[in-house]
DNA sequence: TGTACATCAGTGAACGCGCGTTCACTGATGTAC
DNA sequence: TGTACATCAGTGAACGCGCGTTCACTGATGTAC
């Protein structure tokens, strides 16, 4: 890995992909840029040229977790359960950022970067919802625009509660170790009778 | 308050309520004994008397919360959609203790007390969605044992992940302000076509 | 092809801070007689 | 009703630790000539 020269070469990146590890290993609660540091294998003053502070450096992780997120959606097509399947699947490939993006008191949420980003994945969820259900055979429900935006709020409530439960470990055991196929069995209940 | 009497009284309740508090305000990664010592105008070395360590604090704050929600849970009645508003409910009203409970590596989870009144939560979640599933007119969705256990979960996901994404601030600003009557709204899309 | 120089990524020593933990202690409370 | 004593909740001083931040610095890189 060439710890040894001067310039890193993108010590950014790595940082970052440190950042992710950790998190992984302990919860974003116990990060520190001086652990990440000795992680890149840099001088623990190394982060602050990079990010700034601790704030600076997950903002950039929760950007990244969007557009991650944004490209999941969009590749999971026009299908609810796909896009359901696809969140959950985001949520346990990229735990780090999953943790992150959620939590805004952890990061600067309002700057651009990640605002622009997490726009971007909001639209391609609602998005494919949106398609999922003009294209349904006409419902019954009555079907004025709130119900359409609760349906949507529903899908995105269910895969986001069972990622996060999922995640946390409040599941039992009886599902299985596979998410992927847990999350299409319990998500496709939703407006399934 | 009496803060100047030698014994407190009440240190350990004093303790619960004063980490409550400091959590709705910064979050459980900011939480130190010091400060908790502090709110509750005693010296810092107090809190190792009751608790020896923040992780023990945390555990008694699990256990608590799953008695309360078990008890939200058991009043809310044998219908799907109050059992799941009533989740909500809890999740927004007692949101320190929620953001504790579902975060296991921040606290000793296999401890007894915690264990047993997590127990008790699940219980009353699944028999009150169970006696709701057995009342209903048949459906036609077949119905074996693997269909209602996961609409038992699609439930719990839709109404814990409403919760999450409300407390977290990721919903749309439309919804309102008022987070039980757009729980409602959302919740209810689940059976409902 | 070679040299001078500007730029900037990363260094490492220093600082002050809040934290958890330990420990001999002290003051309040309750109980035995 | 009064006194002696055990218990234990809370004290406060001390410690070592990892952290973020600052700052003068040094080494690598690229560009101008």
């Amino acid at each position: 890995m060439a710890q040894h020269r001067y310039h890193h070469g993108d010590l950014r990146r790595a940082l970052l992909a440190a950042a992710t590890e950790a998190i992984e290993e302990k919860g974003p609660a116990a990060l520190s840029l001086r652990e990440l540091a000795r992680r890149a294998g840099v001088s623990h003053a190394a982060p602050a040229h990079h990010f700034g502070d601790k704030a600076g450096l997950l903002t950039a992780l929760a950007a990244e977790g969007f557009e991650l997120l944004a490209a999941a959606l969009h590749d999971a097509g026009d299908d609810f359960l796909e896009i359901g399947v696809a969140y959950v699947r985001f949520a346990v490939d990229h735990r780090a950022h999953f943790e992150v993006m959620f939590r805004p008191d952890l990061y600067r949420a309002d700057e651009e970067t990640v605002a622009a980003a997490r726009k971007q994945a909001r639209d391609a969820l609602f998005a494919g919802l949106a398609r999922f259900q003009a294209a349904r055979p006409a419902t019954a429900s009555g079907g004025d625009e709130d119900d359409t935006a609760a349906s949507g709020l529903a899908a995105w409530a269910i895969a986001h509660g069972f990622a996060t439960l999922w995640l946390g470990g409040a599941l039992p055991a009886q599902l299985g170790d596979d998410p992927e196929a847990a999350a299409r069995r319990v998500v496709g209940r939703l407006f399934d009778g």
